[in-house]
DNA sequence: TTTATATATGAATACTCCCTCACATGATAA
DNA sequence: TTATCATGTGAGGGAGTATTCATATATAAA
C-alpha cells in the first residue's frame, strides 16, 4: 500500500528526474542520525546556557548552578548529556569537576545560529 | 533553602569572581530560549533529512514523501514545524507546494554541525 | 577516623513530541 | 458538478526526556 503510494508519485510528481538526482546524493541514514543527536542535545534551555557560561570561561558544578539558579543535580544530568556528546570535557581540581568546551565547532554553531535568531528578528 | 545554596556556592565555589564576569555577559533568558528552539528544531532525524534534501533542490510533499519513504501525513507535519520556524519556505503550484530552503544560515548550520559530526570519528 | 563539601546517579513524575489514522481542504480534470 | 489528487491537520497512543528527590561516591578538612 505504502509501497504503491510511492510509485505513483514517482510517476506523477511534480519533479520525478530530481528525486532520483536528490536520492543518489542526499545524506544516509546513520550520518542524518548523527546530525540530529547533536542538534538534540543542543536543543534545550539548560545545556544551551551551560555551553554559553562555558564558552566565556571554565566552570565548576557549583559554578553553574549558581549561575543557571537551579538545582544541582539538574546541572549535573545535563553536563553528564553534554559529556557523553563530547560537547564539553572535565577535568578535576580538588573536590571541584572544571567543565570547559570540547570543540571549537560547537562555539562556531552557538554563534551561527544565534546570528540566525537575530536575523528573523529583523 | 535554594537561595541559601546559592549562597554558600557563591563563598566556597573555585571561581566566584568568574561567576560574576560570566553573570554579566551570558545569553539572556529569551535568546537562549530562542537558541535552544531552533537547535530542537534541528535536532529530528526526518526534518534533518527533509533540509538536506531541500538544501539539494526545491520539492513538493509528494517527493519528500517518496525520498524519505514515510507517511506524507508525517512529512506534512514535520514540514509545518519547518515553516513555523521560519526555516523552510513554500510556493504553491497548481495542485503541488514547492519547499525550499528559508535562509543560508541553516545551510551553514548543517555543514558546521557535519564537520563536528564528522571530527568525533577520528 | 569522622565530618563536611562537591559531584554523580537511580527512580519517579510530569511533560513534550513523533507518528499514525482519519478526515478536511484545496485544486485540477472530466 | 463530481471525481481525483496533493496537501494539511486534529486526536490519540507511545516513546523519550527534563526535573526533583533521595542517596551514593569522592575528596578534603578536622
Amino acid at each position: 500500500m505504502e509501497g504503491n503510494r510511492k510509485d505513483i508519485c514517482q510517476e506523477q510528481c511534480f519533479h520525478p528526474e530530481v528525486v532520483e538526482s536528490v536520492r543518489r546524493n542526499m545524506l544516509g541514514s546513520v550520518p542524518a542520525d548523527e546530525l540530529a543527536q547533536l542538534f538534540k542535545v543542543l536543543g534545550d534551555n539548560t545545556r544551551i546556557r551551560i555551553l554559553d557560561a562555558l564558552y566565556r570561561s571554565e566552570l565548576c558544578v557549583c559554578d553553574l548552578t549558581a549561575l543557571l539558579g537551579m538545582n544541582q543535580s539538574a546541572v549535573s544530568h545535563q553536563l553528564r548529556v553534554l559529556r557523553d556528546s563530547r560537547i564539553v570535557k572535565s577535568r578535576k581540581h580538588g573536590k571541584n569537576v572544571l567543565y570547559s568546551l570540547d570543540d571549537e565547532h560547537i562555539s562556531g554553531l552557538v554563534r551561527m545560529g544565534s546570528e540566525h535568531v537575530h536575523e528573523l528578528k529583523r
